[in-house]
DNA sequence: AGCACGCCGACT
DNA sequence: GTCGGCGTGCTC
């Protein structure tokens, strides 16, 4: 630090970054440590800090605690502590910076994503328990020493020497079920590879972190982990607890003894100074994305984390993302397979419906009727399907258009037989409806959902039990007893030991949906039910052809990724480029463009008009370029929010801001 | 966001 | 002459 200037010499000054949203208040604020609080302004802790005049007051981290400060002027004084406890690590904070730095966003909106409000009544147990701990006379908590685990069905032990060689590799995941011998239970083997790993960064004394996208693979993992690890070694930290159990979780990792962390796209921002390894479970799942500010994507945090910090990095998954691809033809990480006789049995087949009445009406081709037929005998059946509900579509019986809410605009559907159609955004019961377009009255059923599936299915396999799993009726184990099991994609129950056979049903429906990640999604959902099956059973792929289908059927998910990536690399789309939205006034918008070096500014599409929003642009670049467009842009919006602010629209008597820039965003893609 | 500072119209 | 209008800019 420099030279003291406006600080009394001696007394500590505090660098303070201010909880604000506002990007021309996203930097570090000198104020000096009144006498009474010398000793208890220490980094990590939250502050009162005043803010232009004394009467106001806002909420801070210090960052860190200096001796003089660069700041000409007069500084002002910490108002306040709000806990001594310090809750931002030293290593989260430069996490935040650097993701907030690559994202054009605001730290402290990070910081709202990593650090849980103070709790007393938590923080007064953990001093106390803290207080009884070093009180004893012998150590209370002897923490039980973790045993590294081999990690198993994977050739030579390159999984092993992964961790404390802190290597980056993509990972991909055994396609079965594994029963854990205490506990009874049937979880992935991904996660079990993925606590075999964490044991490997505990038994070193470091930590690890495991990213999931949902609370079903949240379950798998701490089933996984208890198998092999102390409770007292296991920390759950997920944006679905409560604050009080976000914050005790918070408290727990940054004790003393090695713990692995295991939460959703948040965990990733969890504290943890001697990290030995982050595993991302399924990295191309879209909960990975953020929504909130400044919209960082989980596989971006623990890229920037793993480079930080020098951890190991394992990608684990199914199916290979087109972004996870590119970092391996990069050669940033390396491939690792299993044991390839782990292969599952994939038939795809392109062929409609069968010739016989039932069958037809359920949708399924003879090839997947007499699978299904003959492993429905020994146990549980797996059918995924596009959509939940009854009817996903209801359309205009005169013109055909799709029925829509005449309140909302939404779209009508149909739950369950025999239920009034009502509209699936607002909920609002399709009464009296007639079409917009052209005046008719009455509407017909459009697609298949779930339960309509589940209604032919229990006529095509007569006297064969029927459950349907889906969003609104969430189930996540079924029994061993045969059974037909209809789940929406994503939804799907575990059997034990696995489906005998599983039949992916709306695939042609799946891949109408117009995104650039269609196909890679699709792959993904077929991928990961196909690891819902019993080793060997058949998997049946219908009416789905082409590349896709073979890609599946050989189970080479990475070669598919890469011919996909090949294609976004001539179209210059993501994840071959970076792009960033820029939207706001015509004069904000075109003043950021022309700040851009002039190859990305070539590169842009639009502005075109957006309603309410102004207009907006689509900035595309190389990689490599992402610190230098970052940086442009941000300033850009700085100088948009510092000068004149007049609002573009009034949304709900908010203004908002003339300029704002989110990376990384394929919404604009879509459609 | 708030809040102070600053340069133009009607007022005791 | 000045009280206060809000447009403009800064926040340690």
């Amino acid at each position: 630090m420099s030279a003291t200037s406006a600080g009394t010499p001696g007394r500590p000054v505090a660098r303070v970054l201010v909880d604000s949203p506002l990007p021309q208040l996203d930097r570090l604020f000198d104020y000096r440590v009144p006498a009474r609080l010398v000793g208890q302004v220490v980094p990590g802790i939250r502050v009162k800090v005043p803010l232009r005049s004394a009467g106001r007051i806002a909420d801070g981290f210090v960052v860190d605690v200096v001796d003089g400060s660069d700041h000409a002027g007069e500084l002002s004084e910490v108002d306040d502590i709000v806990s001594e406890v310090p809750v931002l690590a030293p290593e989260v904070w430069r996490l935040a910076r650097a993701v907030a730095d690559r994202a054009g966003g605001s730290a402290s909106d990070v910081l709202r994503l990593a650090v849980p409000p103070r709790q007393v009544r938590v923080e007064k147990a953990w001093a106390a328990a803290r207080l009884a701990a070093e009180g004893a006379d012998e150590p209370v908590t002897a923490p039980e020493p973790v045993v590294a685990q081999a990690v198993t069905a994977y050739r030579a032990d390159s999984l092993h020497d992964l961790v404390p060689a802190r290597g980056r590799a993509a990972v991909d995941a055994v396609p079965l079920l594994v029963e854990l011998a205490d506990d009874g239970a049937w979880v992935g083997h991904w996660a079990v590879t993925a606590a075999q790993l964490a044991t490997v960064a505990l038994a070193a004394g470091d930590n690890a972190i495991i990213a999931v996208p949902d609370y079903r693979d949240e379950d798998h993992v701490l089933r996984a982990l208890a198998a092999v690890v102390p409770s007292e070694a296991i920390v759950r930290l997920d944006s679905r607890q409560s604050n009080a159990d976000r914050y005790r979780a918070l408290l727990h990792a940054r004790g003393d003894d090695p713990v692995v962390i295991v939460g959703n796209r948040s965990v990733l921002l969890a504290p943890s100074a001697r990290l030995g390894v982050i595993v991302v479970f399924d990295d191309g799942d879209p909960l990975f994305s953020e929504p909130l500010s400044p919209y960082v994507h989980a596989r971006d945090t623990a890229l920037v984390r793993q480079a930080q910090q020098d951890t190991a990095l394992v990608f684990l998954g199914h199916a290979r993302s087109t972004d996870v691809q590119r970092l391996v033809e990069l050669g940033f990480l390396a491939e690792v397979r299993p044991d390839p006789r782990y292969q599952p049995k994939v038939i795809p087949t392109s062929q409609q419906s069968a010739h016989d009445g039932f069958a037809a009406r359920a949708r399924i081709p003879s090839t997947a009727w007499t699978e299904a037929r003959a492993a429905v005998e020994h146990g549980p059946v797996l059918v995924q399907v596009a959509h939940p509900g009854y009817s996903p579509r209801l359309a205009c019986t005169e013109c055909g258009d799709t029925a829509r809410c005449l309140r909302c605009n939404g779209p009508v559907v149909q739950r369950e037989q025999g239920a009034q159609p009502a509209c699936s955004w607002c909920g609002a019961l399709a009464v009296g409806w007639h079409c917009k377009t052209c005046e008719g009255t009455a509407m017909k059923a459009v697609g298949t959902g779930a339960s309509r599936t589940a209604d032919e299915l229990g006529k095509a396999f007569p006297g064969v039990r029927v459950i349907v799993a889906d969003g609104t009726r969430p189930i996540t184990h079924v029994d061993d007893a045969p059974a037909l099991v209809v789940a929406t994609r994503g939804a799907e129950p575990v059997a034990p030991g696995g489906y005998r056979a599983v039949l992916l049903l709306d695939g042609e429906r799946m891949l109408a949906r117009e995104s650039l990640r269609v196909a890679e999604d699709c792959l993904r959902w077929w991928a990961n039910a196909t690891a819902l099956a019993s080793r060997r059973a058949p998997v049946v792929l219908v009416g789905v052809g082409g590349a896709l289908a073979s890609a599946l059927a050989t189970w080479e998910l990475a070669r598919f990724a890469s011919s996909e990536l090949a294609d976004r690399r001539q179209l210059r789309f993501p994840p071959a480029v970076r792009v960033a939205t820029v939207t706001g006034t015509v004069d904000t918008v075109a003043r950021a463009l022309g700040e851009l070096p002039d190859e990305v500014r070539a590169e842009t599409l639009g502005p075109v008009d957006v309603p309410e929003a102004g207009v907006r642009a689509i900035v595309r670049f190389d990689v490599r370029r992402g610190g230098e467009v970052a940086q442009i842009l941000r300033s850009q919006v700085i100088r948009a929010a510092t000068e004149r602010r007049k609002a573009i629209g009034q949304k709900r008597g908010r203004a908002v801001p003339t300029l704002r820039v989110r990376f990384d965003d394929v919404e604009p893609f879509t459609d």
